[in-house]
DNA sequence: CCAAAAGTGTTCAACTTACACCCATGT
DNA sequence: ACATGGGTGTAAGTTGAACACTTTTGG
């Protein structure tokens, strides 16, 4: 991307990662130096967020400061808010920070929150650049100024999300048994489902396609492998809501 | 409100009115010069909306351009989308009209639209500016632009509010009748409702309390008449969903 | 007495929740 | 043989949809 950046619009970036039995968030470290009597410097954790250029969709400008600030990329970002208070800027660390970084002059700046999720399995994913961090969410709950209220609902929102989406199966590897989707659904929705209920929901999505397959190698019954058929998602669409 | 109008932040309103059994949506005529061979003024009607102050909340801006551009005040808005489309200001008249009325070089707009909902039986609304004009729901289809998709997302989005606020009540009068309760259901959700399902739904709402008084002077049997207590609706607020 | 809207109950199907035991495997 | 997680069924309660007739008033 080039061209130049439009000091008055930013982008946040939530990505929620997915890891077994927990969901993490992803963090930037941030430096600030201040040049007082004595020079100091402050380290603190913040969403990983920028400014966007003028030639550059939202959703684009989210996509490259993810990558630029993290490393990661290719990952699906869904729009969910919009950040316009006048005080986020009025802490001058902030402020100060984004005319470091971008050299340029801050007056106003209104940010439009994404929000994204990835499956920390994935090597592609869970390694990240330095200065990056995914912090376990249960961590995020006093972070420095808003951050931890734009979590809080990126997290209201994917639950929405993923009642009514295929997100879940994009957490999951192409065989994957019914357990495993249930972890999906109990990590992220943050509850305990019953497996039984759960199994009879299933029963009526036909998208969830049992194979012959079973797992090997474990200490315990071995559980059936299913796929996820994606051609029959999208036809049976209409009334669908997983829970 | 003073300050200045920053360039690339703007806010669109699409604002319904509830006029007994239709819907209506708030416009303004726009009237672009052409300066050509021969000069030529164009007329059309969009959606009330404009750029924002430095200083000034999105939902103040909000009102505010509602109010100055259309004369209605003291209504709510609800932020429901982002329109960042780069070809937003590709058509050349939308940006000559913006860069007319505002003396300010247009580059990139990013616009927040709001959403509202009024009682065109109120007078103190259903009059409006001249240039301002309430247009059918049904004849919005055709509007330039993508203004047609922003009323229907609106559309979507209020709907979803009814199910769950008590943005209904704000049309009615203090006292009302249960079948004027159904016809804001029904004339914002689009579909006839059955009666005796909607009464026996009502039953667990405590919030609607029936009064000793009637209806008078109707050629029919009158209708019992009910208040929405707003303390009670609050306290029963977790589990209600109308429909 | 007529027109017009108010008001009222029942049945059926579908879905939700709660709950306890046997099964197949690896060690 | 035992520990571990996989897998199954039923009963009770709740919810949503469909459907028709009697009541009360004004004209």
């Amino acid at each position: 991307m080039t061209g130049r950046l439009n000091p008055n619009i930013s982008v946040d970036c939530v990505v929620f990662g997915f890891d077994r039995d927990c969901l993490r968030v992803l963090l930037v470290e941030r430096e600030i130096v201040f040049h007082g009597d004595t020079e100091k410097t402050v380290r603190d954790y913040k969403l990983p967020g920028s400014l966007v250029y003028n030639e550059e969709l939202l959703k684009d400008a989210a996509r490259r400061v993810l990558h630029d600030l993290t490393g990661i990329g290719g990952i699906c970002l869904e729009r969910y808010d919009v950040l316009d208070s006048l005080e986020r800027m009025d802490n001058r660390v902030d402020r100060q920070w984004l005319e470091q970084t971008t050299g340029l002059s801050i007056e106003r700046v209104v940010s439009v929150a994404f929000f994204g999720l990835v499956n920390l399995n994935d090597p592609l994913v869970s390694k990240v650049k330095d200065g990056a961090r995914w912090m376990n969410l249960d961590e995020t709950k006093q972070l420095p100024f808003d951050h931890s209220a734009i979590i809080e609902r990126a997290l209201a929102v994917l639950q929405q999300r993923l009642r009514v989406d295929a997100t879940a199966f994009g957490l999951l590897p192409e065989k994957f048994t019914i357990a495993g989707l249930q972890q999906v659904f109990e990590v992220i929705g943050g509850e305990k489902l019953d497996s039984r209920n759960f199994r009879k929901k299933l029963k009526n999505f036909h998208f969830i396609v049992p194979l012959r397959e079973k797992q090997r190698n474990v200490a315990h019954k071995p559980a059936r492998l299913y796929s996820f058929d994606h051609k029959r998602f999208l036809q049976s669409r209409k009334s669908i809501s997983f829970f």
